[in-house]
DNA sequence: GGTGGCCGTCAAGAGTCCGTAAGGCCGGTC
DNA sequence: GACCGGCCTTACGGACTCTTGACGGCCACC
């Protein structure tokens, strides 16, 4: 649950070895992660202004920067997770990148599922502590706010019942997308409920004349026969 | 779920040998740490729960529970830092507790300087992100102080419970969204008491009669039906 | 042209949830 | 030992919500 936008999770890799680089990008881009990569640690910090990564794993062995400060180019504007990647094993190196603002410190050789397992880690924790900030989906006639669980109208905020929210609320979240009659069932009722599929035409209804300019001729709540509901904005 | 601001950061230490207690408890009262401790995994989830500390320091071989259920049961209320002690080097065994929601983990026998500077990256990464908050919050009826746990009428001060605190607390602290029964009972009361609803309904009345001017009519602690409570400007 | 499936609409009873008030229990204080 | 404040528990009325059934329209297929 990335915050407001979606899409994949981008990870800048800093180092200078080609071959930390090579099996980072493959092992990272397989499991679905969009991978930037840089070698010293100016096009480094250059390359995360720019591309603002969700995650960035550094190497402390740069040739030109001293790992400390790139940390601390990043910490001067940026709270993105940092994962320092390291050949030294002396305490006193992990201690100063921990405390210059590193989140987590790998030493080399690491295992790759212990990396990836420190990344997921990372990543969850920013994403949550980010969470509840951009979770509003603006149509052309109603905003939605998922965290504090609001809906709003031209002429008003509206108020919906714990089972209009469920039904709003699954459709919102994969908006665009096709969901299943069986899935909604099963987000908003449990899993007993899959073939109620009467449920999802009144509660369809029901929200479509809350929300909808026309609710006869839905616009953003769309009927897919045969198939399911789709949320469009 | 940091404890607003003031006062020493609280730390649990879960190890059910007595040295390794004796050596945290020494290093981090040392270093200012208030520290609590427990010697096995249903205590701890107790101890959490009621002392609500600021990190907690996991020891993986606890006689009574799997070092995983005792992270799920923090996690299942909790986003307290989790970091994880443990003899266990093998890597599947790190995978398996940073995936149930570990923030860190080190193995043993670790060093003390290391442990300490992880610990102090795990603080910082929560109270940063609990940062930006205000601690007076002002409506058109009240003055909330978080930090002093005051409240103002416009006829003076309101002398509240600990526990109409607790719930009034809460619901400030996220101000506008929606607050869930199940969270608002777990936050204030403990995980126990997930599914005592009517504690809300007394506890609710009675902010209500001290706090707003029409407590039949609440313009700012707002009920939900069937979804929770809201706390409104 | 008929028929059956699928969807939308409406209405009513059953059930759930909430607010309120009052009483008992426990621990602290004088 | 009596008092008191705070907490938990219980009961009840009322409002709202969920569920369920019936009906009509639309479309595809026979």
């Amino acid at each position: 649950m990335t915050a407001g936008a979606t899409g994949p999770t981008r990870v800048l890799v800093v180092d200078d070895e080609p071959q930390i680089v090579r099996a980072l990008r493959i092992n990272l881009s397989a499991r679905g992660y969009q991978v930037l990569t840089a070698h010293d640690g100016t096009s480094a910090l250059k390359a995360a202004a720019e591309a603002k990564p969700d995650v960035v794993v550094l190497d402390l062995g740069l040739p030109d920067l001293d790992g400390a400060d790139v940390i601390a180019g990043l910490r001067g504007w940026s709270t993105v997770p940092i994962l320092v990647l390291s050949a030294r094993v002396d305490s006193s190196d992990k201690v100063a990148a921990l405390d210059a603002g590193a989140d987590d410190y790998v030493t080399k050789p690491f295992g790759m599922d212990e990396l990836l397992a420190r990344l997921r880690a990372a990543v969850r924790r920013s994403s949550s502590a980010a969470d509840g900030e951009q979770a509003v989906v603006e149509t052309s006639s109603f905003v939605v706010d998922l965290a504090a669980k609001k809906v709003w109208r031209d002429d008003g905020e509206v108020h919906l019942t714990p089972t209009e929210w469920g039904v709003l609320e699954v459709l919102v979240r994969s908006r665009g997308r096709l969901v299943s009659q069986r899935q909604l069932l099963q987000d908003v009722w449990g899993p007993k409920y899959a073939t109620e599929s009467h449920y999802l035409r009144v509660y369809l209804a029901q929200l479509r004349r809350k929300l909808e300019p026309e609710p006869s001729r839905p616009r953003h709540l769309v009927t897919e026969p045969g198939m399911g509901y789709r949320f469009e904005l």
